[in-house]
DNA sequence: AAAAACGGCAACCGCGCAGAG
DNA sequence: ACTCTGCGCGGTTGCCGTTTT
């Protein structure tokens, strides 16, 4: 028996998302958290297949999202990990703050690929090979292949649910144990991801009003996009750019928009959030939206993410000054940078050179 | 100024995995 | 043990903006 489509394919709209969808999507999943996919459409009305619901949802508003320009620590990263791991984006998004693997995935399509290629011209020996999407693992270990790469990864996996386990600190759920909280997510993440609803209340140790907390940033996500699509009515009226593109785009004030923008923002609780130097840039935004989170609140999204906040202390505390102390993690990574003949420093905001 | 080429990114597609029954 | 179903992941596509000719 064939597999069903997981949708039906007359019926369902495709494309971009407008920001009434978006609004949509928010509110059910502000009310009824992430998961139950399929029951997304059917709920709140939206004529889009349940997997379009999950990929919004976890590409665009998923909260705790950082858009726009990767940092050089990230970039380094992320062209280490993929040596490491090869085109296991979801497994490499798990390493990096507030990156999604779809952003990760595109930009190294996008930028990495060619970067290192004109880096691989003959004379640059000091640059470890990576090999071409798709196609495997990188020169640097030629023997390794899919199954190793998967088998490291496992085993990554599983030293740090050990750490996890065997942390006294892990037990605890204060400020002083908010790094480790940070570092040795990933585990909690995915086994408590059977329960979506409740990971807003393992959150609300540290906040009295998690739903609220949990999803404010996707409403913040929100109210910005619709400030710069109240922005460029014009431009929504045609109705022809998806919700990230309107963003971007930035023309002269409007009344209006300053009116919509309030009202999402007394329908999302966002009244304290400065609009003034958003929406110009992907930048500004990923800027935004560190700048309008307490330590706390990242704390709390990162339970509920679905992906870890391992490394980066803006995530983990939004203070670029504190030194951190090496996790396990960290040293394993050293470790395996070591063996490559790769340096790597983590420290502060710049967590990662290489 | 217009057309073509290029680049970036959001979204879609299809496969595989895992849990439930 | 098997099937069904939902979800996650990686690859690919298509649209739109920007740059070049």
């Amino acid at each position: 028996m064939g597999r069903p489509p997981c949708c039906d394919k007359e019926g369902v709209k495709k494309g971009p998302w407008t920001p009434e969808e978006d609004i949509i999507l928010v509110s059910y999943i502000q009310e009824h958290g992430p998961g139950n996919w399929r029951a997304v459409p059917t709920n709140t009305g939206l004529s889009r297949c349940s997997k379009s619901c999950r990929l919004r949802w976890t590409n665009y508003l998923r909260p705790g999202i950082k858009r726009g320009n990767f940092t050089e620590q990230e970039e380094k990263m992320i062209i280490h990990l993929q040596d490491l791991l090869g085109n296991r984006w979801a497994a490499i998004a798990s390493y990096l703050p507030q990156r999604t693997d779809n952003d990760i995935k595109n930009y190294w399509n996008t930028h990495l690929k060619k970067k290192l290629k004109k880096l691989q011209t003959p004379s640059s020996s000091g640059v470890c090979n990576f090999g071409e999407a798709g196609t495997g693992y990188s020169t640097s270990s030629p023997v390794r292949g899919q199954w190793e790469r998967r088998l490291q990864t496992d085993i990554h996996m599983a030293k740090r649910a050990l750490s996890e386990a065997l942390s006294p600190e892990n037990n605890n759920n204060n400020n002083n144990n908010k790094l480790s909280s940070c570092f040795f997510s990933s585990s909690t993440s995915s086994i408590s991801s059977s329960n979506p609803s409740s990971k807003c209340e393992s959150s609300s140790i540290t906040k009295p009003t998690p739903s609220t907390l949990c999803y404010a940033s996707s409403a913040e996500n929100i109210a910005r996009l619709l400030k710069g699509w109240m922005k460029n009515p014009a431009t929504n009226n045609n109705n022809k750019k998806s919700c990230s593109r309107t963003q971007k785009t930035e023309n002269s004030s409007n009344d209006n928009s300053v009116e919509m923008s309030e009202a999402f923002e007394s329908l999302f609780g966002l009244e304290s959030l400065d609009y003034s130097s958003n929406a110009t840039t992907t930048t500004t935004n990923s800027e935004f939206s560190h700048q309008s989170l307490s330590p706390e609140d990242n704390n709390v999204f990162q339970e509920d993410e679905r992906k870890p906040e391992i490394i980066g202390a803006a995530a983990c505390g939004g203070d670029d000054d504190e030194i951190m102390p090496f996790s396990l993690l960290e040293k394993w990574l050293l470790e395996e940078v070591g063996s490559q003949d790769q340096k790597v420093v983590i420290s502060g905001d710049a967590k990662l050179i290489f």
